[in-house]
DNA sequence: TTTAGCAGTCGGCACAGGAGAGTGCTAATC
DNA sequence: GATTAGCACTCTCCTGTGCCGACTGCTAAA
């Protein structure tokens, strides 16, 4: 199972808590996540077997609240939990979850179904995630460059438009159109195509670059521009992906969530569905980590997120880390569930994507 | 400008009400939409000059009530359109309303830009109509059966799966991937492509079946399966067209409508979103009327609907309808105003697909 | 037929008071 | 010195009351 990053702050890791405020820490956490209501002193002791008084977990507990791991909504509440104080809990007091039988296999087996296309199985992973974990779900399409070239068809639209359709050793991989300003003729299209299929298959993609290609079909001059295009498909260079595909799904689970009653949250999470900006950038954050990693509330740096978090893992074609895929969930979510599962769906991906023919 | 068709009481025409119960049933629709106050009688007839007292209008209003065109929430509170009040406004008091030439000209530009693609003028202007009405908005793409085989591309993904992109005359049309049991051999694969390619260019896509395919690849037998598949890509028969997509957007207008701040409807629109099945069936709907489709409240036969509208549109390729578009509101919506966003819109799609060489 | 006037109805809001939950503090206890 | 019982205190939430304002329906006069 992937391990999960602290994110937010990076330099300096929370200090370590002596037993018993680790308990009591971990302890509220556990039942404002199982119950939603702030955690009083008495609740406290009488559900979990603590050993101590009520009186010393309210002396704990205020220490826990100047220390900032806990928070009052006013002062004749329980506690609840601060983000600090999931941040601990995420880093060092969570243990992964065993995942039932049921649910592994019915992870497999939807990630497995339409597996032609690397496409719709993120697309697949992205649906079960949401539906699994009653939350948002949502995921990009795996860049290419390390993956092997088997077939490519340039197909002539019309004289400034060509459709490509790229088709790995993994599957269907993408298709683009493509804007040419320079004319394009049908006939050295096709056969540029031709040579290009013969000499390139089994390269890695991210092998073929602009001048390559131009080499390749010297013979059939085809317009600089679309030649860069191609090239550019193969090989993502840094961030300008902007043509990778983002899903996203799992909206109508929001209004489950007691904290997404409240209509500014509401809003401030349809709004980033529909532009796909922020999450497209989590996800690319996400990429330079190794397992899973949890964003607490202001950690996602909008005060309109402060009652969310943001779980996300990257998922490998072959060898390499291609694409990642996320869940936005209300702050108080069942952190150790929500490790297990998206783990267990990026495992999932890998092992589909691993071999170089899966089907 | 397109007619709006009376949809839920098909046989019963709403019966013509007399002058002076016409212009006040009108006022109260037009005050409710602008205002979303019940109206009082006193209201009315300050802000109106309607040339009666407002004891006059509380009779006539009382009248109205008892006929059903009106809603009290309660005794001592204005009065509300019902669902019929909305539907005499429709469909006899309604007068269209004139686009500024700025919006015209952003329906225009927007609709134009992705050309080359079928699917993505479908989904600029589903995107532009959810801008402009601040409302959500979906579309289907467009149905094939009546445009013009330019080419076809059968592309061996493997053994059991065949990528298969078309274009026609207007651009690339669909794209999708065929799973076939028996095995495909990739030569005979691509003669038969080079063949249909060589016999079909030019031909109606409606008049291509299986019978024919299988004809013209005698040579190079390809698995009937496949060809059947084919053949239902092409010749969209009736109902069954899964394939086709569906795009919606504008989740995030919902909450601008004081309607929507109810959760019950707030999660049935965002399960509805997610579904995409009835979003489907509403267009699917649409396409047996000329013009657009407004469904009020409770004729979209749900309860959670009543205080919804949906207004839809079918639009055409050729001269053939293809599909339809349809923008999901508040029932006290602006219908002048969106039936006239609306109708222009598929304008602008007839156009572009009308003429069979658009690049 | 229309209108002015008036009594009646109802929702919404502010306010007060009581119940309940949970705290912090202090003094006694281990 | 750490822990605990006891207690006064604080604050939210709920409920009930009373008032204000908006609009109606009815009746009698124009």
């Amino acid at each position: 199972m992937s391990k999960e990053t602290n994110k937010a702050s990076e330099p300096a890791p929370t200090p370590e808590l002596d037993r018993r405020k680790t308990s009591i820490l971990g302890t509220v956490v556990y039942e404002y996540i199982a119950t939603g209501e702030p955690v009083g002193s008495a609740t406290l002791t009488q559900k979990y077997n603590l050993g101590v008084s009520p009186a010393t977990v309210r002396a704990e507990m205020a220490a826990l609240e100047d220390e900032g791991y806990l928070d009052q909504p006013h002062t004749s509440a329980g506690r609840v939990p601060s983000d600090l104080g999931y941040r601990y809990y995420v880093d060092r007091l969570i243990q992964p979850e065993v995942l039932g039988t049921e649910e592994r296999e019915l992870i497999r087996t939807e990630i497995h179904r339409a597996r032609t296309q690397l496409d719709s199985a993120v697309d697949h992973a992205s649906h079960v995630l949401s539906n699994l974990t009653r939350s948002i779900a949502f995921a990009v399409s795996p860049r290419l460059d390390s993956q092997t070239y088997r077939h490519l068809q340039l197909i002539w639209v019309n004289a400034h438009h060509v459709h490509v359709v790229l088709v790995t050793e993994l599957g269907t991989a993408a298709q683009a159109t493509i804007e040419s300003a320079r004319e394009v003729d049908p006939d050295q299209l096709t056969r540029a195509c031709n040579t290009l299929n013969a000499r390139l298959a089994g390269r890695r993609l991210n092998e073929i670059n602009a001048a390559l290609l131009t080499e390749l079909t010297r013979d059939n001059a085809l317009p600089a521009e679309l030649l860069r295009a191609l090239a550019a498909m193969f090989a993502t260079h840094g961030d300008l992906e902007l043509e990778r595909r983002l899903f996203a799904g799992g909206a109508n689970n929001l209004l489950d969530q007691q904290e997404f009653r409240d209509f500014r949250t509401l809003r401030a999470i349809l709004e980033l569905l529909e532009e796909q900006q922020t999450l497209y950038r989590w996800l690319q954050e996400s990429l330079q980590h190794e397992g899973a990693t949890v964003s607490i509330g202001h950690e996602l740096g909008s005060a309109d997120m402060n009652e969310c978090s943001v779980v996300t893992i990257p998922y490998k074609v072959g060898d390499r880390t291609a694409g990642a895929l996320g869940v936005l969930g209300p702050r108080r979510m069942q952190y150790a569930r929500l490790l297990s599962l998206i783990s267990h769906v990026a495992d999932s991906l890998n092992t589909l994507f691993q071999n170089e023919t899966p089907a």
